[in-house]
DNA sequence: AAGCTGTCCTGAAAGC
DNA sequence: TGCTTTCAGGACAGCT
């Protein structure tokens, strides 16, 4: 599933080719998450400015406003000059003067939003309440101790909210936890300054090294056939219930928090 | 305000 | 073998 890393890997893989495209058609499948907000129609004639990223949102900045393109947990993006007839699972496509840009999701978890540039109350909605950016300067180990003593959640559903710090998603918050040697129960506020600094460098570790395993596995994410883009993910204690700990051989344990699956090393994350 | 729960969707895997 | 059930995931609405 798209997490930040494979998010930027895709972002990387298409925003130099696709700038300055001009858009001639754009085609809508089955609804996804959100309704893109205006006809499709709207968007011909518009030039692609540029593409970004927020979180897990690309953000593809057009002369007249933003796509902001979430690939939800089955999306995924291809951009290549031609493409073969949309599938049952492609859901949107802009066709441009460089290229046919086309959205993959078999689960319609994903959305395509048109945001206008006067539009800034819906922008403040999708964006808003996002927290800072992992891998950008504002992600700071003392201001990270200082979000989590206000909250009272267990630290593995705080990192999932998404509030404090984007993009730390399932698989990555059991993962950056067993690193910093957390156990993903403990309350948000009674982690000390030096834990928090220690779990600000996993979060950082993680991703970066997803990032860069990504740009060697993802190179052609999307421009490719799309089925082979995900990351292979080589976990520590992700999906690995009741097999051994890769550090002590434990055995790693899964519960659940929030309708969603935690996993740990109930040794190497005591407390 | 913060923190719960339910909801959306569909393919894969497990269970009967 | 074939049917039914469960599970996975991000993020929001609507509660308390």
């Amino acid at each position: 599933m798209p997490e930040l890393p494979e998010v930027e890997v895709t972002r990387r893989s298409f925003a130099d080719r696709i700038a300055g495209a001009t858009v001639r058609a754009a085609r809508l499948g089955k609804p996804l998450r959100w309704p893109l907000g205006v006809a499709p129609e709207a968007l011909v004639g518009q030039r692609v400015r540029s593409v970004g990223r927020r979180g897990k949102y690309l953000l593809v900045e057009m002369d007249r406003g933003w796509l902001l393109v979430h690939l939800g947990m089955s999306g995924s993006l291809q951009f290549a000059p031609a493409l073969p007839p949309p599938g049952p699972h492609d859901h949107f496509e802009l066709d441009t003067s460089q290229g046919l840009l086309r959205l993959h999701d078999p689960r319609r978890f994903g959305a395509v939003v048109c945001v206008p540039s006067l539009d800034h109350a819906r922008a403040v909605q999708l964006l808003g309440g996002l927290g800072v950016e992992p891998l950008e300067a504002g992600f700071d180990p003392v201001r990270f101790h200082q979000a989590l003593r206000q909250r009272r959640a267990p630290i593995k559903q705080v990192l999932l909210a998404g509030d404090i710090v984007v993009g730390v998603g399932n698989i990555y918050a059991s993962e950056a936890l067993f690193s910093a040697g957390i156990r993903p129960t403990t309350r948000a506020d009674r982690i000390s300054g030096p834990r928090a600094a220690r779990l600000h460098a996993a979060i950082v570790q993680v991703l970066q090294r997803a990032l860069a395993v990504g740009g060697s596995t993802l190179r052609d994410f999307v421009s490719a056939d799309g089925q082979s883009g995900y990351f292979q993910l080589d976990t520590m204690v992700y999906d690995r219930a009741g097999q051994p700990c890769r550090r002590c051989a434990t055995a790693i344990r899964t519960i659940r928090q929030g309708q969603r699956s935690t996993y740990f090393c109930p040794l190497c994350q005591a407390r």
